[in-house]
DNA sequence: CAGTGTATTTAGGAGTCCTAACTATCTGGA
DNA sequence: TCCAGATAGTTAGGACTCCTAAATACACTG
C-alpha cells in the first residue's frame, strides 16, 4: 500500500464500504432506540416488544416475538415480565394452544407505545428530503440484502414482500400480492407484512 | 384505512420503510456480529475493540473507542478489562497524557483480530452480486442519513469523507482530498477514515 | 395412551449499559 | 507558581441482555 495512507483498501470493496454503512446506521438506530427506550423507564427490547404488540394482525407469542427480534425465547420471556411487572402488557393463556401465552396491552401500555413508537421519525424526516428514486433505489437494494440473508438462514425471520410466497409478477404492475389480489408498486413492498408467509414449502 | 388492512400505512411512507430495512439489516448485523464474537469467546463489544484496535492510524484510547462505538466510557473501560484478562490486549499509560490509556494488540489479540476481522464477509458477498451503480446510489443514501444524524447530534463520532473539513469538491473527479491531496471518486468516498477531522470549527 | 415434539419459564453466568462518585492529571489564568 | 476547573479513566452498583441447560405443561401421532 505505498503512499496512499490506506486509501487503497477502503477503495477496493465499494461491497465492504456499503456494509459498513449500513452498519454504522444500524449502530446510530440502536442508540436512537435506547434513548427512547431508556426515556420511558423501559430498556430496548421491552420497548421493541411493547411496539410491536401495539400493532394488530402481528403475532404476539413470546417464541414469535422472539424470532422476530432475533433473540432466544428467554430473553424475550425476561423482557415480557419486566413489562408485566410494570403493568405494560398481560400474559394471558393463548386460545387455541394452552400452552402459548398471548400478549396485550394493558391501557397503560398503549399509553406508551403511542408515545414511544416514533422513536425513529427523526430519521424518517431526514429520509424526505432525499430525492425518492434513491431512497427507492436504496430500498431495493438493502432488502436485497436481507433477503440474501435470510436465504442463508443467517437471520431468522423477516416477513418482507421479497421473500413472500404471495409475491408475484405484475401485469400493469411491476408486482402482485397473490394473498390480498392487489398490485404492488416497487414502493409498496413491505418490511414487515403481518400475512407474510415463506417462500418455498 | 379502507378494506386494504395496513397496505396504505405502510405505503404511504417510503421514509418509514426506508428506516425500517435499515434498522433489519442494522439487527442482522448485529445478530451476525454477536455469533462471531461468541466463537472467540468474546462479547460483541471486546470483538468490535479488538478489531479497532488491531487497524492502524485509529485513535485506541478508551474515550475514543466509547465515542466511536457509541457507548459510555466505563462500558468500554469494562470491556479493555475483559479483554486485558483475557491476554489479548496490553493497557499503557499515553506517552503526551498520562491520564489517558493506549491500548495495543498481543500476540494473541493479533491473531484473533484477524481471524475475526472478517466477520461481515457473508453480506459483503452478497453485496457483490449487486450492479454497482444500485451500491453506489445505495451508499449515497445511507451516508447522507448517517451524516444528517450526526448534525443533529444524535449519533457522536462518524469518521465519513461526508463531515470531514478536507473534503472539497473536485476538478477532474466528484470530489478532493485536501488532506492527503487526492481525487476522489464517489466511491472513494469512506465511512471510517483515520485521518477525519469534523468540518465547523 | 405412550412417545415425541413444542411453547414457555426458571436458573445461572458473562456481559452491556447506565449514573454517580473518585483518582490522577492537565490547562488556563491570577 | 499555584490553584480552580476540565478531562481521562476507573470503580461501584443496578437493571437488563443474552446465552445454554433443564424443567413444566401441553399438543400431536400413531
Amino acid at each position: 500500500m505505498p503512499g496512499t495512507f490506506d486509501l487503497d483498501q477502503q477503495h477496493w470493496d465499494l461491497d465492504a464500504k456499503l456494509v459498513a454503512a449500513a452498519e454504522r446506521l444500524g449502530q446510530a438506530l440502536r442508540a436512537l432506540l435506547r434513548r427512547e427506550a431508556r426515556r420511558h423507564g423501559l430498556s430496548p427490547v421491552q420497548l421493541q416488544v411493547l411496539i410491536q404488540v401495539g400493532q394488530r394482525a402481528y403475532p404476539k407469542r413470546v417464541g414469535a416475538l422472539a424470532a422476530r427480534f432475533d433473540v432466544s425465547a428467554p430473553t424475550l420471556s425476561d423482557a415480557v415480565a419486566a413489562l408485566e411487572a410494570k403493568g405494560l402488557v398481560v400474559r394471558r393463556p393463548a386460545a387455541d394452544d394452552r400452552r402459548a401465552v398471548e400478549l396485550e396491552l394493558t391501557a397503560a401500555g398503549r399509553e406508551v407505545a403511542s408515545r414511544a413508537e416514533g422513536w425513529a421519525d427523526g430519521v424518517t424526516a431526514l429520509a424526505a428530503a432525499l430525492p425518492t428514486a434513491d431512497k427507492l433505489q436504496a430500498f431495493a437494494t438493502l432488502t436485497a440484502l436481507i433477503a440474501g440473508l435470510q436465504a442463508e438462514g443467517v437471520v431468522s425471520v423477516a416477513r418482507m414482500c421479497r421473500t413472500c410466497r404471495f409475491l408475484r409478477e405484475g401485469t400493469d404492475t411491476p408486482y402482485w400480492c397473490a394473498l390480498l389480489e392487489l398490485p404492488l408498486e416497487r414502493e409498496d413492498l413491505r418490511v414487515d407484512c403481518p400475512e407474510h408467509e415463506p417462500r418455498a414449502a
